[in-house]
DNA sequence: GTGAATGTTCATTC
DNA sequence: GGAATGAACATTCA
């Protein structure tokens, strides 16, 4: 599930938590933690104020006393709010109480998970501006100076924050741009402005909305038609990930 | 049993 | 060094 708009949708569920005080840290299975013990995140976070969350790229992070609270999603994460006495899922794996209500990191996978870090901007030293944010103009410099196949340059976090298989996808298709064709033969500008457009409307459902005038709502279709001009979609593998374009719209 | 799945990282090879 | 590929991580599902 989680790209740039989802996480985003994550960051809303946190903010409602934000200048609140942590009343307990349960921390259901340690697998998820990245670089910190059950125990120091307890002691760090219980008790102190959530401060106003930020997202960057799939990164989301929370200032908690000295340090900041981040969580990644992977494949499968997601962070939702419920009440303490709903019945917990299975695949919850850390859950932050608050006074009338809690914070529930559920992940099935365990891909990613939570960190601690005193430094995030050490932590995302290697991570490419946001993907809702960056301008055109560098967008256009970072993609214009790479010799690769224009999907993986845009999924790639380092070239740019954000992006995932799907979002790709649908942010190729609406360009009508083939997922493998070299940066540089690409128009960077019009692309940029395509990203744009699918972002904010997917940001503002909090996820890619699984309608069927995307190319997302009918990618898992056997043999799904193109929402613009019916032609049936083509499936293949593009820089190791299933890649689904229409071979008419594409060129 | 097998393969693949919305992500990231590391190793390998050209 | 850049780019492409494959495996690994852990788990579920078709």
């Amino acid at each position: 599930m989680p790209e740039l708009p989802d996480v985003e949708g994550f960051r809303r569920v946190l903010a409602g938590y934000a200048r609140r005080r942590v009343r307990g840290v349960d921390v259901l299975d340690a697998g998820v933690l990245r670089g910190v013990g059950a125990d120091r995140l307890d002691r760090e976070v219980r008790g102190r104020t959530l401060g106003k969350p930020w997202r960057h790229g799939k990164w989301l992070g929370a200032r908690v006393g000295g340090a900041t609270l981040v969580f990644h999603f992977g494949m499968t994460g997601e962070l939702y709010e419920a009440d303490e006495s709903a019945e917990r899922h299975r695949h919850d794996r850390v859950v932050l109480s608050f006074a009338g209500g809690e914070l529930r990191y559920r992940d099935q996978r365990k891909l990613q998970g939570l960190r601690l870090v005193s430094d995030v901007d050490r932590l995302l030293a290697d991570t490419g501006p946001d993907a809702l944010h960056v301008s055109r103009a560098e967008f256009v410099e970072r993609l214009g100076g790479i010799r690769r196949q224009v999907k993986p340059a845009l999924m790639d976090q380092s070239v740019l924050a954000g992006l995932g298989n799907l979002l790709a996808d649908e942010v190729l298709w609406r360009a009508r741009v083939h997922p493998r064709r070299p940066c540089a033969d690409v128009d960077l500008a019009q692309l940029h402005g395509r990203m744009r457009t699918t972002l904010r409307q997917a940001v503002a459902t909090g996820r890619v909305p699984p309608r069927t005038s995307w190319l997302t709502g009918r990618r898992d279709e056997p043999s799904g038609s193109c929402p613009r001009c019916g032609t049936t979609l083509s499936h293949g593998r593009v820089g190791g990930r299933h890649t689904v374009w229409c071979p008419r719209c594409q060129p």
